[in-house]
DNA sequence: TCCTCATAACTTTTT
DNA sequence: GTTATGAGGA
C-alpha cells in the first residue's frame, strides 16, 4: 500500500480526501483554480497504482476535447503506458464509439454518418417540406433547436408529440417525425442522437447494458454542471452496477444552459445517490488575491447559488486594470500595445497572454491589430476548420464513400465540381427514388446500368444528364472500392484526383482575389495531414476514425502551446484554461451581457457566470476593457458600460473609474440606452461628490441644452478635434459633458452651451 | 445548367 | 461587414 503513495503528496487535505474517496458516489464542488484536473487525474492514478484497478475498468468523461486531451496527457505522465487502456473522452466521442460497436440494436449500422448542425438543417428543411410546413412561418433554425432540446431531455418524436405544449411545438412534432425517418434513411445520427440513442440502446438492450456496466467499475464525470439530462442519464446507466461514480463541477461556472445543460443535475445527483459524499475544493492556487476578490464580488451578485468560500494564499497582486477605449479598433490596439509592453518590460512571454471576448466576431479587430503590429496570435475556434467549404466538400466525398446512404453528402458532392447534374435532374431522380422506395444512390446506379445497356429510362432526363450520371456513378463506385482497400491518405489522393478537385479548389475566382485558391488547397493539405494519423489502420477503419474525428473535433489545429503567440479565444472556450495575463474585451451592455441574454434573470446570471469564468482564468494580471463605440452589424453605435464592471469594487480597480460608474448608474437607472442630453426625461442621476471616493449625491436632471447629444456620440471640437461623448452632468443650469478626444488629446470636460462642439452624423 | 449580381437578414456561446 | 437566397443572363 505504500507504493504509489507519493500520488497524495503535495495535495491539500480536501484534495487528498477527494482522491482517496473511491468507493461509492462522490460529488466534488471545485472552485476555479482549485486543482480540479489535478484531483481527477491523481484519483485515477491512485485507483490504478494503489488500488490496483485495471485501467480498462476506468472511464473519465469530459465535456470538451481540450479537457479530454489534457487529462490524457497528465495521466500519461502519472501512470505511463498504463494510461493507454483508460477510457478518456468526451461524452460525444464515447457515444459515437458505443453506437459504432453496438448501434445495430437500435437500427444504426457501424458505418453511420454523424451529421453536424449544417447537415441537420438541410435535413430539417427536407422534413419540413415532407410535413408541408412553410419555412417562412416556422424558421428551420427554430425548429432545429426545438428538436435538439427535445432530444437532450430524451424525448423521441413520439414522446415529443405527446408532450407538445403549443401550436409551434405541434408543428415541430410533425417535422420531428419526418426528420427521424430521414436520419434513419440516411443511416445518420446528429449530435444529440449520439447521446439519446446511446441511452436508448443501454436502456433497451440488457446484453449491451450489462456489457458496459460490468466493464466499468469506476466512472468520473468532469464539468458536471454542464451536463444535460441525456448525459446524466447515460452516466447513471453506466454506473448502475457499482455506484462508483464521481462527478466534478462548479455551479458558478455553468455556462451552457443554452445547450440544455441543467444545473439541477447536481441536485439530482444528491437525490439519486443519497449516500454520496460531497467535498468542496475552495483553495485557489491560480490567481492573485485581488483577481480572486474581484471574481468573488462579481459572482456574489447572482441570486441562486451554492455558497462557497474561496480563498487563496497567493499574493494580493495588482489591481484589475480598467481601460475604456474609443472604439473596437482602439481597444484592440491598446491590448496589443500593452502585451508588447509586458513582453518588453515585464519579461513576459506572448504565450502568457490571452484575449477573451463574448462573440467570435470580436476577434476581427484584434486580428487586424495583431497583423498591423506584427504580433503573432493563435485564434482558437472561429470559423471552424471543418466548416470551411472546401474541407466540408472533401469530407462529404469521404462520408459518401463510407456510407452511400448519406444523401446529404451525395447532394453536395454531385455539384463539386459542377458536372452537369443540376437541381432539376437531382430532384427528378429523388422523386423517382422516393416512389420506388429505393435509396438515391442505388437509383443512380440503376439509371447508369440501364443507360449502358441501351434501355429506355423510367425518368425523362436529357442525354447529357444521363451521361453525366453514368460518369459520376462510375467514379464513385470505383472510389468506394478503393475505400475498402487503400489506406485513408491514398484514398484521399484518389478522390482528389478522380473528382478533379485539385484544379477546382485551386481555381482563383474573381480577379483581384489572389491566393484564395492556394488557401483552399492549403486547407485540403491540412486535412490530408490529419488523415495521416489514421493511415496505419486497416482500410475501412482508418476512414471511419478519421470521419469520427472530423465530426467531433472542432479545431484540427495542433494547439501548439508556443510561447510565441498570444491567444484569442471566446469566453466559452476559455473555460478550463489559465493564463498569466488575461484581457477581457467588450464589457458593454448588449455584448457582455449579450443582448440576447438580457430578457430573463436566469440568462443574465449565466452571462455573469461567463464573465466570472473569464476573470478566474487570470493568474497574475487582469485587464477589463470596453469601447465607447462599437461596430455592430455594419454600423457603428454608442455603447454603455457593462453592469458587470459595476459589480467589481473600485478599490480592486486601476484606475478607479467613477465616471464609468456614473454612466452605468445614471443611465441604467433611467432605463434607456438613448439618453438625449437635450431632452432628458425627468429622473435622477448619481453624481460623485468632489474628492470623496465613495460619497454620492442625488441630483435632478439638467435643464434642456441647445445641442442634442447622446452618450457615445461622435463630436468635433474646433480645437481638440474629434471625440466621443462619454459622460455628462448638470452644472449650474448648464450641462458639463465629458468628451474623450482622439489622437492623444485626452479627456476634456466642457460646458455644453459654450463649447464649440458640433455633432458628427454617421 | 451555371454563374453573376443584388438584396436581405442576420451573429451568442459548442459537441 | 458578412453570408444565404434569388432573379436573370450566358
Amino acid at each position: 500500500m505504500t507504493l504509489g503513495m507519493e500520488i497524495l503528496e503535495g495535495l491539500n487535505p480536501a484534495q487528498q480526501q477527494a482522491v482517496e474517496t473511491v468507493d461509492g458516489p462522490l460529488l466534488i464542488i471545485a472552485g476555479p483554480g482549485s486543482g480540479k484536473t489535478r484531483v481527477i487525474t491523481h484519483r485515477i492514478a491512485y485507483l490504478v497504482r494503489v488500488r490496483d484497478v485495471l485501467p480498462y475498468r476506468i472511464a473519465a468523461v469530459t465535456f470538451t476535447n481540450k479537457a479530454a486531451r489534457e487529462m490524457k496527457d497528465r495521466l500519461q505522465r502519472l501512470v505511463g503506458t498504463l494510461s493507454d487502456a483508460l477510457t478518456v473522452g468526451t461524452f460525444h466521442s464515447f457515444c459515437a464509439q458505443l453506437l459504432r460497436r453496438d448501434g445495430a440494436h437500435v437500427g444504426i449500422s457501424p458505418n453511420y454518418t454523424i451529421f453536424d448542425a449544417d447537415d441537420q438543417l438541410t435535413l430539417i428543411k427536407q422534413a419540413m417540406e415532407l410535413a408541408e410546413i412553410d419555412p417562412k412561418h416556422f424558421p428551420p433554425q427554430a425548429v432545429r433547436s426545438t428538436i435538439s432540446k427535445a432530444k437532450s431531455v430524451l424525448l423521441d418524436s413520439h414522446a415529443f408529440a405527446r408532450n407538445q405544449q403549443n401550436y409551434f411545438e405541434e408543428r415541430c412534432a410533425r417535422v420531428y417525425h419526418h426528420y427521424e425517418e430521414l436520419l434513419a434513411r440516411n443511416n445518420a445520427a446528429d449530435f444529440d442522437d449520439l447521446l439519446m440513442r446511446s441511452v436508448q440502446l443501454l436502456q433497451e438492450n440488457q446484453e449491451v447494458r450489462e456489457k458496459y456496466q460490468e466493464r466499468y467499475h469506476y466512472l468520473m464525470v468532469d464539468e458536471f454542471q454542464d451536463t444535460n439530462v441525456a448525459q446524466y442519464r447515460l452516466a447513471r446507466l453506466l454506473a448502475e452496477e457499482r455506484h462508483n461514480i464521481c462527478v466534478v463541477g462548479d455551479p458558478d461556472q455553468s455556462i451552457y444552459s443554452w445547450r440544455s445543460a441543467d444545473i439541477r443535475n447536481i441536485l439530482s445527483f444528491q437525490h439519486d445517490y443519497s449516500d454520496a459524499t460531497t467535498i468542496s475544493l475552495e483553495q485557489n492556487y491560480r490567481s492573485t488575491g485581488k483577481i480572486l476578490a474581484a471574481a468573488k464580488q462579481l459572482i456574489s451578485a447572482n441570486g441562486i447559488r451554492l455558497n462557497k468560500d474561496l480563498f487563496t494564499d497567493n499574493d494580493q497582486g495588482k489591481p484589475v486594470t480598467i481601460h475604456e477605449a474609443y472604439d473596437e479598433g482602439e481597444e484592440a490596439s491598446y491590448v496589443i500595445d500593452e502585451i508588447a509592453r509586458l513582453v518588453r518590460e515585464e519579461k513576459l512571454q506572448r504565450g502568457d497572454c490571452a484575449v477573451m471576448y463574448r462573440v467570435n466576431a470580436q476577434s476581427r479587430a484584434l486580428e487586424e491589430a495583431c497583423l498591423h503590429r506584427g504580433m503573432k496570435y493563435r485564434l482558437v475556434g472561429g470559423v471552424r476548420f471543418y466548416q470551411r467549404r472546401e474541407v466540408k466538400d472533401l469530407m462529404c466525398y469521404l462520408r459518401l464513400l463510407h456510407n452511400p446512404l448519406d444523401e446529404v453528402s451525395l447532394a453536395r458532392v454531385i455539384g463539386v465540381p459542377p458536372r452537369g447534374i443540376g437541381a432539376k435532374t437531382l430532384r427528378d431522380m429523388a422523386d423517382w427514388a422516393q416512389r420506388e422506395n429505393i435509396p438515391l444512390y442505388t437509383t443512380m446506379q440503376r439509371l447508369a446500368t440501364l443507360h449502358a445497356s441501351g434501355e429506355t429510362l423510367p425518368v425523362s432526363l436529357t442525354s447529357r444528364a444521363v451521361n453525366a450520371i453514368t460518369d459520376f456513378v462510375e467514379m464513385i463506385d470505383r472510389l468506394v472500392d478503393f475505400a475498402s482497400k487503400l489506406p485513408v491518405v491514398d484514398l484521399i489522393d484518389r478522390v482528389l484526383e478522380d473528382a478533379k478537385l485539385e484544379q477546382y479548389f485551386k481555381r482563383d475566382e474573381g480577379d483581384l482575389e489572389g491566393g484564395r485558391g492556394e488557401e483552399r488547397w492549403e486547407n485540403i493539405r491540412e486535412l490530408r495531414t490529419t488523415a495521416q494519423e489514421f493511415n496505419a489502420e486497416e482500410p475501412p477503419n482508418g476512414l471511419a476514425t478519421l470521419l469520427e474525428r472530423l465530426s467531433l473535433v472542432a479545431d484540427v489545429d495542433g494547439y501548439e502551446e508556443s510561447g510565441e503567440s498570444i491567444t484569442l479565444i471566446t469566453l466559452h472556450q476559455a473555460k478550463g484554461l489559465e493564463f498569466p495575463v488575461v484581457f477581457i474585451v467588450g464589457l458593454e451592455e448588449g455584448l457582455l451581457p449579450h443582448s440576447r441574454s438580457m430578457e430573463s434573470e436566469e440568462e443574465l446570471e449565466e452571462e455573469r457566470r461567463l464573465c466570472y469564468v473569464g476573470i478566474t482564468r487570470a493568474q497574475k494580471l487582469l485587464y477589463m476593457l470596453r469601447a465607447f463605440r462599437r461596430g455592430f452589424m455594419g454600423r457603428n453605435g454608442p455603447t454603455l458600460a457593462s453592469r458587470f464592471l459595476r459589480d467589481i469594487p473600485q478599490e480592486l480597480m486601476s484606475p478607479a473609474h467613477p465616471r464609468d460608474k456614473e454612466i452605468a448608474q445614471g443611465v441604467l437607472s433611467g432605463g434607456g440606452t438613448q439618453d438625449t442630453l437635450a431632452t432628458p426625461a425627468p429622473r435622477t442621476i448619481s453624481r460623485r461628490i468632489k474628492d470623496s471616493a465613495d460619497a454620492w449625491e442625488t441630483v435632478s436632471s439638467p435643464a434642456p441644452a441647445r445641442l442634442a447629444l447622446n452618450l457615445g456620440d461622435l463630436v468635433r471640437h474646433t480645437v481638440f478635434g474629434e471625440g466621443v461623448v462619454t459622460g455628462w452632468e448638470p452644472d449650474a443650469g448648464d450641462v458639463q459633458v465629458t468628451v474623450e478626444f482622439r489622437d492623444g488629446v485626452g479627456v476634456k470636460r466642457l460646458l455644453l452651451s459654450f463649447a464649440p462642439l458640433e455633432k458628427i452624423e454617421e
